[in-house]
DNA sequence: TTAAATGTTTAAAT
DNA sequence: CATTTAAACATTTA
């Protein structure tokens, strides 16, 4: 489910209660959503957790066998989760509730493990995270760290949209003829942005997302990738998107607001925020939902 | 019943 | 060969 925002949040958070914990066991409830001997993890600590792209890293390792580090490398896609489970009073983490993250269904407070959870990682403190995804289209790796840039997807991924100068943005966005939202969603040339940012970064920057991307004068990938920067910092800020409905999001304060800030996102039929008499329009790109002003985004 | 859902990969068509 | 597009993956919800 998450873009860039929505793994950010999820790392911070769960960066604050994973660190120290020690792994007992890895169960594997589906073998397509796992890559790696689950047994080789036992006994490993928890040092931190990253992210790249729209990936989640937590890194691994253990002394006693020469200090090796393994990582577990995690991609939620559409309807993936990660929920942390503490195990009660004694948690070193001091968590009251269980902490929740990624595609939001009634499995973020229902009994875990529920029928879309598909790998267990027990630590021995008796905490637990489960990865849970009901399309399945999400996967989790275990890997030697120092192999972790040959990962099939991880090898491929752009830059983060922060990292680029104007110079090599400037390519990148004039360099094809596809839409420019295509173009804003190829991980492999700017890595973590997804649909609803691109939308809505598009809407910022006043750009008629159908338009080819080598369209575009300086200019306006200049104030493009400024909107870019813009919504994705402003997703991170409100904890990124995780529900339409507030419905799984308020019971414990579980999930980010961003989706009570949509530019264009998910609004077709509503008025444009800019209140310039357009009304959001929607047609189908690469197969994805395409939302955008006819009156402000040329 | 049909369409769509915050993503990537692979096959097929240009 | 490079670029684009469509389909596939699997499931739920509107």
């Amino acid at each position: 489910m998450p873009e860039l925002p929505e793994v950010e949040t999820l790392k911070a958070q769960l960066a604050q209660v994973l660190p120290g914990k020690i792994i007992k066991e890895i169960q594997i409830c589906s073998q397509k959503n796992w890559q790696g001997d689950p047994q080789a993890a036992s006994g490993f600590q928890i040092v931190d957790v990253s992210r790249r792209g729209k990936s989640l890293i937590i890194h691994l390792s253990k002394l006693e066998t020469r200090n090796s580090k393994l990582s577990l490398v995690i991609h939620l896609k559409m309807t993936g989760q990660l929920i942390f489970e503490p195990h009660g009073e004694g948690d070193p983490s001091h968590l009251k509730h269980r902490l929740a993250g990624g595609h939001p269904t009634a499995d973020f407070i229902n009994q875990l493990p529920s029928k879309h959870t598909r790998v267990i990682i027990y630590f021995t403190d008796g905490s637990v995270l489960y990865f849970n995804d009901q399309r399945k289209f999400g996967w989790v790796k275990l890997i030697p760290t120092g192999q972790i840039d040959q990962v099939k997807f991880l090898d491929r991924l752009g830059p983060e949209p922060w990292d680029f100068t104007e110079t090599k943005w400037q390519q990148i966005i004039h360099s094809s003829k596809k839409p420019i939202k295509l173009r804003l969603m190829d991980q492999e040339q700017i890595s973590g942005i997804g649909n609803i940012y691109a939308n809505d970064a598009l809407w910022v920057a006043k750009i008629d997302p159908r338009r080819p991307a080598s369209s575009l004068t300086p200019q306006e990938s200049k104030n493009l990738r400024q909107a870019v920067i813009q919504v994705l910092e402003e997703g991170i800020k409100f904890g990124g998107a995780t529900a339409q409905d507030g419905k799984y999001v308020d019971l414990k304060g579980l999930g980010g607001h961003y989706q009570e800030h949509f530019k264009a996102y998910q609004r077709e039929g509503q008025p444009c925020l800019r209140h310039d008499g357009g009304t959001i329009n929607r047609v189908s790109l690469g197969g994805r939902g395409t939302f955008w002003c006819p009156v402000c985004q040329k």
